[in-house]
DNA sequence: ATTATCTATAGATCTATAGATAATGC
DNA sequence: ATTATCTATAGATCTATAGATAATGC
């Protein structure tokens, strides 16, 4: 019957995904290198020789450890889901956001891995590239798309055409913010001072759309 | 005579350099676990009891690492020096912001390692901290006072008194989108591209100064 | 018979040091 | 005598695998 073979692809399931999130909290304190095999044995509880079982090398296993963390973080990013009916006046478009961001920030401290392990394999420059990092890369080259539809869909029609290539720029520099801001967030930035410097860039990318607007209009 | 002692100390400031570059082109490339010894003795030329005799242990090497890409960085920063006789238009705080940005730029572009390294260190959170994590740390907070000095010089004086803490948001906006962006060059962002994602930063931090003082105003 | 885990270990690489040798300074 | 480098190696840790054992499915 399905049953038994469901309990044993459970626990199998379960056996990978415990060492998954054993190396993923490894992998996001102490970088690819530092996620050694021997860790993972000993936090997860697992014998070597099942983790090779498992994922057949550790450079695919820290590959998996980025896809497993992108799905668990994944329900907590928030949707980029464009306003009905396209363009939308200043406060909307600050609004919207705002709430955005403010989901982004929620998400990140709830499932940090996924970023901190990405954003330190993009940051290297080995001759042979860990699986990991090319997938990271993949990952957010989807989520920069994302970002930029919804600048296009929000962006005032005469800056949108007259400048096509805007709301890319945006949406590289609120990604860019939003990994800095990440990146600094626990060490040199404190947690309760993260909301202000948020609210600092709504209202910036709000008025970069401004500034641009207006020297469109000038010409 | 003192001839002798300077060339000897010559010397052997010319090995201690030779082995600091070396590892600290092999960190900005692999992080702290990657950067081992024996990759530092064949890149370097030297023997690994040669990097001890000089350096102690391999944390202190990278701690010198971070200290000795710094200083080389170091001429190449701009040096947010505020502008004569306090705040200034619109315009001219633009025009400063924009040349200070794109210094910044060249310079990490010219000596990355620091950034590259100081990034991934920042990033990690091992249960024993590096003393290069440390150090670089050190270095940011000084860094983040002298963008915070340069942007309470440059805000219009009733925004200033009405917001003592904007100027320090400012900086540390200013500064995680700066270490973003640095972090997507190269892989995510096409070097060509940088220019005019710096120049919306530049429209975008103006763009939150307007809207504060405008909200200031409107109280 | 297949799937998953275990123990045990091979062989490479890691950090670090001992002790010999060479170069410089007094 | 001091400083700097060399060769050689200790002992820990690394990735990975061989082969035995246990659990499940047919």
């Amino acid at each position: 019957m399905a049953r038994k073979t469901e309990r044993r692809n459970q626990q199998t399931e379960e056996s990978r995904r415990k060492i998954l999130e054993a190396a993923a909290e490894i992998a996001a304190e102490r970088g690819y290198e530092g996620t050694s095999i021997a860790l993972i044995t000993k936090r997860s509880g697992f014998p070597a020789s099942s983790l090779y079982w498992h994922f057949g090398s550790k450079d695919e296993l820290v590959a998996e450890v980025i896809e497993h963390s992108y799905r668990e973080w994944l329900p907590r990013v928030p949707r980029w889901q464009p306003p009905e009916g396209g363009a939308v006046d200043r406060q909307e478009r600050q609004e919207q956001l705002r709430s955005i961001l403010r989901r982004a920030g929620q998400g990140i401290v709830e499932r940090p891995e996924f970023m901190r392990l990405g954003l330190m394999l993009m940051l290297e420059r080995r001759a042979v590239e860990p699986a990991a990092r090319a997938r990271f890369l993949a990952i957010r080259r989807e989520m920069l798309e994302v970002m930029s539809d919804w600048w296009v869909a929000v962006l005032p029609p005469e800056v949108r055409s007259a400048r096509p290539g805007l709301a890319v720029q945006l949406a590289r520099l609120n990604m860019a913010a939003a990994d800095g801001l990440y990146a600094a967030a626990g060490t040199e930035v404190h947690p309760a001072d993260i909301d202000g410097i948020q609210e600092l860039l709504v209202l910036a990318l709000d008025g970069a759309v401004a500034a641009v607007a207006e020297a469109e209009r000038g010409e």
